[in-house]
DNA sequence: GTGAAAGCGCTAACAC
DNA sequence: GTGTTAGCGCTTTCAC
């Protein structure tokens, strides 16, 4: 349309103000006259004024764009809708600021590399980390860089100084204490990996329940949140433990395999077997039978998350989050 | 660690050099000897240096990201595997560049606003678009801009300059080819939203086969590519054309929901009614029966997409291109 | 092949 | 409450 983009200046001369006044108004602080706002506001609108965000970054050090990242990037593991919801969360929070998003799938050499980058360049003002590994060399990236880090989830090694969990532990001990008041005795579980805090913190929380009710907790096996190795963990304690009458499973994408696997073997859910899963992802409601599971609120991680990273970037200081689980109930268990 | 960034002066004067010198190293261009090639890179080594985002964007007048624009923030639709395979197919791509990601959900008014300010405020230097709808007041907002615009997928008003696509019609052809091949007769079909033209051209396909073999083409239920509107729609299906033997349907997920309302009838799969699915998402493989479908190239669309937009900032002029789409042979088929 | 100078468009600090 | 002055840290001309 025009040719060129109005600058600053030319609103300033417009709204016939200084400078000064414009970029007060634009970053609406006090000490502005009624008048000249309008005059200014009035100013911009003519011209269509956008501020230049470079412009803007350079001047103030501000960049006006934070970072998810992502310790995963195989397709398999990165569509299993968890990430999704996550990041529909993290938007809805966005858009009420000017703040906008930058992704980065970091689990690659090169994508950490990228990450370092970016936050050594002053690239973002912020960063949020999701989906960690022991050890996860991009804990080390972001703390390096001077800007704010919050994690989704905890790192196994320490608990950082800002982060937003689910109640994993609690969520996973009252799904199994479900199962105990329903009657079954010989509880087996499907583990997450237990190099990542979540999958840890599940599989404590199934202790816990069978430890209370002087249970037996010794029927374990170990999968990778995978649909198949749920299937395969599955395969396994059945072999191992023939005399189990239900089995809390860490995630619904292994919980779905279990069920595959357990409809395999010719045994029925939730008569033979009753099965427990974790997350209530859509699929959820859809396998047969309908899944059991402890829901844990994705999208709010992902609000709470970006509402902590802004708290944080403003130099407020917010506390450690964890957001409550709820067991729904459906066929399975 | 260190107090500041190291700047670009001093670089230059640690190597001894110009800061013109040190700039056209850092953008490898041609008209440095040598040795103060070396002498630069030696110094950015020493001084651990991190050229600045913001001053290059503001200086050079390109913004170092590009954004991935999608047309839909539901959750649940967002969350079908497609767009996390489209992101880590385009992520792939931008590794190997200087470019960031950046991701904005512009199904509300309000995610619309923040793409259009981007685009006005320079904010990218290119922009893809993914998901549109009839209409989509992206394509205005999007064009409006002046970096270059890539399409996945096509909008139903025209064709854009740039785009890429699957080869919709086709695959949808020969899927419906093969169902006749097996001696299908009573072929139904499930399309998605008419207002997309992924949902016409899969409709076309259907019909273009089934006109060629000379069968009957009017048994149509409309879905939007939920697994719910699947099941609504086979329902649907069965109630009005109680004859048919084969369904060809435009999305895997709409396949599952259909496979749930076929055996709620009592219809077994394939014996009774055949069914194949489009876009081979992991799902389709856990189906019961295992799900026969389309596979599109979802990752290598969001590859070709990044690519054709690297081209397009870079003055080049790709052409738009179809990717092949593939029968992917299971049990329901 | 290299250096010097002039901005890019904004914010911030200070004076009035 | 408002105007003025310096930069922010690069790239880019244009001489040499």
């Amino acid at each position: 349309m025009t040719g060129r983009q109005p600058t600053l200046d030319e609103v300033a001369e417009r709204a016939g103000v200084s400078r000064g006044t414009v970029s007060r108004v634009l970053n609406n602080r006090q000490h502005v006259s009624a008048k000249a706002r309008r005059a200014v506001e009035q100013a911009i609108d003519d011209l269509g004024y956008v501020p230049s965000v470079a412009a803007r970054s350079l001047a103030s050090a501000r960049r006006g764009a934070v970072v998810l990242a992502i310790s995963s990037d195989d397709p398999a593991l990165f569509a299993n809708q968890f990430f999704a919801q996550v990041i529909a969360g993290v938007n809805t929070v966005m858009e009420d600021t000017d703040l906008h998003l930058m992704l980065i799938l970091a689990a690659t050499e090169r994508g950490r590399e990228r990450l370092e980058r970016v936050l050594q360049s002053r690239g973002a003002d912020g960063v949020m980390l999701l989906a960690l590994r022991e050890n996860d060399p991009l804990v080390k990236v972001a703390e390096a860089g001077k800007v704010p880090v919050v994690y989704g989830g905890q790192p196994l090694e320490r608990a950082p100084r800002f982060y937003v969990d689910a109640d994993n532990r609690g969520g996973a001990r009252s799904a199994v204490e479900y199962l105990i008041s329903t009657g079954r005795e010989h509880i087996a579980t499907i583990t997450g990996p237990q190099d990542q805090q979540v999958g840890v913190a599940r599989y404590l929380g199934y202790r816990e329940a069978l430890a209370l009710a002087g249970l037996d907790a010794r029927r374990v096996a170990h999968g990778d949140f995978s649909q198949e190795s749920g299937a395969r963990a599955m395969t396994e304690l059945l072999d191992r433990h023939g005399d189990l009458d239900a089995v809390f499973v860490a995630s619904d994408a292994m919980a779905a395999g279990a069920l595959e696997a357990l409809s395999a073997a010719g045994r029925t859910v939730p008569d033979d077997v009753a099965v427990v899963g974790f997350n209530d992802i859509v699929t959820a409601q859809h396998t047969t039978p309908t899944l059991t599971t402890v829901r844990q609120p994705i999208e709010a991680l992902g609000r709470e998350m970006t509402r902590m990273l802004l708290r944080a970037i403003n130099e407020d200081t917010p506390t450690p989050l964890i957001l409550p689980t709820e067991l729904v109930l459906r066929d399975s268990a």
